[in-house]
DNA sequence: GCCAACGTTGGC
DNA sequence: GCCAACGTTGGC
């Protein structure tokens, strides 16, 4: 049994927020389009926990955890032609692009934002700060763990 | 709405 | 393989 690893995915709550995924239950997460966020989508496993990042918001932060309920599968949508994600460079043949299934575990009682984590010297590392731009990110446990503390949670 | 920071594309 | 042009992300 590999170890649990923490993951940051961002969504924009006009498009699909934390609210929804509670609604909803569990959603799966097509339509990225960036090699790097899908690596690490596709080194996921069954189990691993997410913190739900709210971009474009006002204020952007973490809203929620998730859990992956599906490991990397092809994102068909990619298939799909005239579709939002549609691209032709990826065929059934030979996806090039995968998404996962998430399920939701819980919301923050207390939104942890941007301005909160960039504040917070146990946080700095986190790619979030480092790295702006990445939609699907690796955390480290501690930093999982310490975002929950600050977003009122055990 | 602006624009910095990246990623991708394509000409050469 | 370089790099300019272009597109996207996302904070502000």
């Amino acid at each position: 049994m590999p170890k649990k690893r923490y993951w940051l995915m961002k969504s924009e709550p006009d498009v699909y927020s934390i609210d929804d995924l509670a609604r909803d239950g569990s959603t799966s997460w097509e339509g990225v389009r960036n090699y790097k966020a899908r690596n690490n989508m596709q080194a996921m496993r069954e189990g691993d926990l997410v913190l739900f990042y709210h971009s474009n918001a006002k204020p952007p932060g973490i809203a929620g955890i998730a859990r992956v309920s599906r490991e990397a599968y092809p994102d068909h949508f990619a298939f799909e032609k005239g579709h939002k994600y549609f691209d032709a460079k990826s065929d059934a043949a030979k996806p090039r692009w995968h998404m996962v299934d998430i399920e939701f575990v819980e919301k923050l009682p207390e939104l942890v934002s941007l301005v909160d984590v960039k504040g917070e010297p146990a946080l700095a590392d986190m790619e979030l700060v480092r790295y702006m731009r990445l939609s699907v990110q690796e955390v480290k446990k501690a930093e999982f763990d310490r975002v929950k503390t600050m977003g009122g949670l055990k």
